[in-house]
DNA sequence: AATGAATGAGTTTTCATTCAT
DNA sequence: TATGAATGAAAACTCATTCAT
């Protein structure tokens, strides 16, 4: 009953030689490429995978629908450069963050303020990510690179809170990998759930105040969470 | 160009009227009913809205495809419905949380270990209210009656506070909506995320020992954030 | 712009109705499967397989596009079916044809009117058999019980052959594939070829009379051929 | 877009020699244009004019695209183009091929045997042909100078056939058209036909060895039939 | 002569939904 | 209540061709 559809002639045309761009030849080299990765992130995150439109991206960018075949191969193949691009970018913020601090309680506030802050200035990373999860992580799994992507960022944890557990001002005995995920989840389960929650709770947690209010609220439970 | 295929509400017929079904008239009484809700539930969760099949949803309920739309109308009010039934199940189970012991900490460690565990054990619900973020809420805000809803929760959550700080085991001068958002984020961000956490920090977090290793941890977090 | 269909042949499912219902079941019962089939074979025939249109078979058959899709899953899958009625249909006439005549020559001489004449008059599977060559006949192999389909051909063929022999008629020595394929080949490549040959000859070589001439050239080729 | 004849023809240069960074050398003179030509006939015997990609064509040149817009005009241009170089070879080979021996049976062998070895040489041609007259030879028509073409060959045939009978070589009354139409169906349809006849009797035709063993019975065939 | 970028016009395929029984 | 057949609208994707350099 049910038809097997075959790809069959998938291809990855366009996408691995446009990879190998040189800068300079042509004026226009790499521009229609750059407005319709940053058209796809925005209609990935707003519709996700499955809701997002070839079409409207290219309208977003302004372009020719079929460049997105010419400089992608297809949509799944665009959407899983976001994907590694979205967390690139990630990374690179995390990486000149500097946690290096003598001052324990001052890299970790500088970390639970970053993760707040990124996902309340990336609303965009949160839709993509979570569309993502919904597909169990398939798309991201083939994503290659990101292993060892966060592990730093995880060592970088655990020797904080060893110098604070050691200068007093945090108490032992905590998984950094756990403390991450709940830095991160305090701020996360918000903008995820902006819109439900202020449904539920009849109060729009959109604002500028509201989420001012709620990452004072973070940094407070965190801080208090790690006393001694 | 937008994609608004469906005019919203475009009807309610039949599916209300199936709903009020006279018992003894039939033997398979509303079972195709109910087993169309529960593919649907679960195909919904799986692929998302957009994702989602309504083919594949009746092949998962054994019965025919015109089926869902005797019943339900259409795929989008079948949405609805699903997410309807998904909170008034979670609503009932709140219900008969009994948050009235008198001891504000064992309380408190009620909710805290329900909220999780709810999690825990219905990725569905988890599954179903990111997609319905994704999509800004928009159908959830349709569904009638669920304003209210949580706000005895919140009620039950600020007395519970109240009693603890009078009794000089919780802090003072914390808002039980940002407690409630706390709770539920720390274990939802470790559920919604799971599929790209393993595969970021290349540890599968599926298991049952690593789920309990979390659960232990956020109520754990949660005692030392209330702590005065 | 697409297929707008016109009211005016918008379905003649009265017509088609009335010459294949059955009372009891479904009034139009694989009509529109069977109109499509044929609309397929031909579309097929006369365009190849990578020049057929899906939209134009669906517009033969006189029914809608998705028609297609719902019954034969897609374009390739339709194609295979197409050749594998194609091969039944002369399989099944070849299985009629007598070749136990006593008179060895009488047997043969209707195997070679009826190679030549079945070409003549089914050039789609001339066209098709030709096309699927073309591809290295990828798609043939993929189609089942086809194997021992000759064989039974070459055998009578065979005893054809050996009973002329014992009899005087015809000489010795004969592989009768070769013999077969010989027979074939002297209509094929006349029905094949007809465009091209006509134009290189400047001699329309359609007509009825020059197919005539043929048919009796080939014959005449063949006796000659074969006597001792 | 006007074609030229003349394989070796010289074009202007400038533009080549500046991108082969040493000016003087010409050693590219005409290539792209060589190399296009021939990566079409490849690409259009193996998949058919439909099925051929002119992205293709020019990948397998090894050239950029636009080149075949450039020297042919457009696709089917250069099909025309292809088809009308092929043609010419085996008019020039068959313009070189010795009837005029006065043993009319050795003249005739020689027709034969090239007949059969040059199809057997040039599947290229084969394919063509056939893909050619699934579209009735629409394109072929459109060829200059190509009606004349075998009539040399049919006279010389015509001829070949008359000294035959009149040594009693050979039988009296044959048509030289008709004669020469079996040669070629003889040879053509095995080869044309090869993948489906190797599928149907389950016995690769391909060979080495089962070729010889065709050509010799065209040969057996075709000088049983002409006897007297 | 040669090239990379871009595009218009299809082409296949998908999918929610309705029809007729 | 239940079903198989059919369809409209749109989706992804393809491909010959042109543009600008």
């Amino acid at each position: 009953m049910e038809n097997t559809r075959t790809p069959a002639r998938k291809r990855q045309t366009g996408a691995q030689r446009a990879r190998t761009s040189r800068p300079g030849t042509r004026k226009a080299e790499g521009t229609s490429r750059t407005l319709l990765l940053a058209a796809a992130r925005r209609e990935f995150a707003r519709r996700g995978y499955e809701g997002a439109r070839v079409d409207e991206i290219a309208r977003r960018a302004g372009v020719n629908k079929q460049l997105v075949y010419h400089h992608f191969g297809n949509k799944e193949d665009l959407y899983r450069l976001v994907l590694e691009n979205v967390y690139t970018e990630i990374r690179e913020k995390e990486r000149h963050l500097d946690l290096s601090d003598p001052d324990p309680e001052q890299a970790m506030r500088r970390l639970v303020e970053f993760s707040f802050d990124y996902l309340a200035g990336n609303r965009d990373f949160v839709a993509l990510l979570t569309d993502e999860n919904i597909h169990k992580g398939r798309r991201l799994k083939q994503v290659a690179n990101l292993q060892p992507l966060h592990s730093p960022l995880i060592e970088a944890l655990g020797q904080i809170l060893a110098r604070g557990a050691e200068a007093g001002v945090f108490r032992t005995g905590l998984d950094p990998l756990q403390v991450y995920i709940s830095i991160a989840g305090l701020g996360f389960f918000y903008f995820n759930n902006i819109h439900t929650l202020s449904a539920i709770f009849g109060r729009k947690l959109d604002g500028r105040e509201e989420i001012g209010a709620r990452r004072a609220h973070v940094i407070d439970l965190m801080f208090h969470a790690l006393r001694p």
